[in-house]
DNA sequence: TTGAAAGCGATACCAA
DNA sequence: TTGGTATCGCTTTCAA
């Protein structure tokens, strides 16, 4: 065994060998528990291993192996947005009780931040990606499908997912919210959102809600804030614009509970009675509507549960385990109190 | 040249330089652009980078180059509590437009799951690691300082940081607020929070808090949720408590704002009138206050700028530039208009 | 301007 | 139960 010089002062798998007077794979074997040794040897080389603090560079591993690492990256479009912190949260706690490790990327909403993440972490060989939607720029399309490796795309059901895919359907989500506002007998509705240079969900829950609305007679009036992030101001801000443009809007719709509850504020705050004088909706049934003094309506989606899923079906396949490639988390209408039901008419 | 198959069906260096005609040196510098080539190998071999739909494996370039990655491994306590939510913002945004990725860990509070994380994440040889909080165990102190990369300690300010830290003095923000309240006349004050195994930075302001009110002559009685997040229910099953155990409290600080609107909406749900029944301080000047009818008593912290900053130190650290070790970031108090004043009593 | 060889730290494989 | 050798994909170094 030939003499070696360790360059940066990191102690390598040979340091410990030599100390234990044994050789490079036996240690290697000791470390990996993998049987083949003797008890003295084990108890030797552990032994060396903690005296000389080794930590194991599993950079080495993986390139050796030609395994992949124990990345996975995971794309978020914005942290602002508490939907997506909670959905991050879920997927972060998952992987790592399976000892997987996200790498973050936030797109801002856009492709070519995507794109450009994609590239750089795919050379970092992770064993998947978990993706945010459902939309990526044709190059990105293209090496994901060259990666061969899991991916995950979270948040926007996609019933032909590269891969796999978990989410609800935006589209119908919308949908029923414009039936159940239509039912509760308004017609002229407006809706508060954001707005991104990408293809969304909260636009795809746009386009169903429109159509739900419009189907049953009545009209959506958008506001939409441009480059914002979905929280409370943009969605008080938003609601003084559209009633300030608007003519005669009776309830209103928005992109999350957060803004509702910015648009909540802003009402209240200039006079109106809600549900009385105008309705408000909102969506993902976020923590603060545990603590409101009305039942917002709004949908309620399991955020935390759709990030864990999502870590559980990127770690079978990790593990060769059959996967459903398509799961739907499912959402539910909460009729609250901010909107006038029927019955109370 | 050997001839090799590739295990994977990846393309490889190897196979770029034969598609060209060149060796795999003259591919690898046309790849960094290190100059040493003519323009026509440049053309040739790029081309066929993009023909195979070449992706670098960075795995190995670190290998080899016995370098470092471009991972930052992030350590954040939880994301239900948006405060930390804005912090891993502001770092990931900086370290993204420096070509740097977060490689997360979720700690849960806990000393134990930073401690594992720190291991793992640094068998990935990463660049460097951004840490939430002052606190780390002893084998973990261990490892940071034999890990030879740059450690920013953020939130916490530690005047003596195992490398750099960035934050500011919980101890003070506490301490003045105290102080605030008792100027305000109030001396039966509530403290709500939540409480997890390990010391934090909110544990440090309390006792600031603390402080200030008893050397003031006052008291403070303390609820404290247990491992629960410090968001909006927790804050007002919080104040439920304390006001159903504590005996005339005038006023109530929280531990952050969501936790205070929590509170909030508890006081004004059983009528008590805010400032005149009660007085309500909260702690961080989240977005949320922004759309309150009433302004807030708060304490600002800048928590975006807090994580920009932090991601900054690292970069200059990285790039063997002068960096001052301690940054004390500053927060600002916030009267507000849910506490009395002296003046309008 | 270009190329050949050595080696980074681990593991797979085969031999002893 | 143990050890030697080739190897992963790339860069460093030296030679042409």
């Amino acid at each position: 065994m030939k003499e070696k010089l360790i360059k940066n002062n990191k102690v390598s798998l040979l340091q410990v060998a030599r100390a234990a007077g044994v050789s490079k794979m036996t240690a290697s074997r000791v470390l990996r528990g993998e049987g083949g040794y003797s008890e003295q040897t084990r108890t030797l080389v552990m032994q060396k291993v903690d005296e000389l603090g080794y930590l194991p560079n599993r950079l080495a591993t993986v390139f050796a192996g030609d395994k992949t690492s124990t990345f996975v990256g995971v794309s978020i479009p914005d942290l602002g947005n508490e939907v997506f912190a909670h959905v991050l949260e879920g997927i972060d706690r998952k992987l790592g009780s399976f000892d997987y490790q996200s790498v973050l990327g936030l797109t801002q909403h856009t492709q070519e931040e995507e794109e450009s993440w994609i590239r750089t972490v795919l050379s970092w060989q992770p064993a998947g990606l978990i993706l945010t939607g459902r939309y990526h720029s044709k190059r990105a399309t293209e090496m994901l499908r060259n990666a061969g490796i899991p991916i995950v795309e979270i948040w926007d059901l996609n019933s032909s997912p590269l891969d796999l895919s978990v989410g609800i359907n935006h589209f119908d989500s919308g949908f029923d919210m414009g039936r159940f506002l239509i039912g509760c007998g308004y017609s002229k509705i407006g809706y508060v959102g954001t707005s991104h240079d990408t293809a969304s969900a909260a636009t795809t829950r746009l386009d169903g809600f429109c159509k739900a609305v419009e189907g049953g007679g009545g009209q959506v009036a958008k506001q939409l804030c441009l480059h914002d992030t979905a929280t409370y101001y943009p969605g008080y801000y938003g609601t003084e614009q559209l009633l300030a443009a608007g003519s005669g809007i009776e309830c209103i719709f928005y992109q999350n509970d957060a803004m509702a509850f910015g648009g909540l504020q802003y009402c209240t705050a200039q006079g109106m009675r809600v549900p009385q004088d105008i309705g408000i909706a909102g969506w993902g049934d976020l923590p603060i509507a545990s603590v409101l003094d009305q039942r917002l309506t709004s949908m309620h989606v399991p955020h935390l549960k759709l990030g864990q899923t999502a870590a559980e079906m990127m770690i079978a396949r990790l593990s060769n385990e059959p996967v459903d490639p398509c799961k739907d988390i499912g959402f539910r209408l909460i009729p609250g109190s901010t909107v006038s039901h029927p019955t109370n008419r």
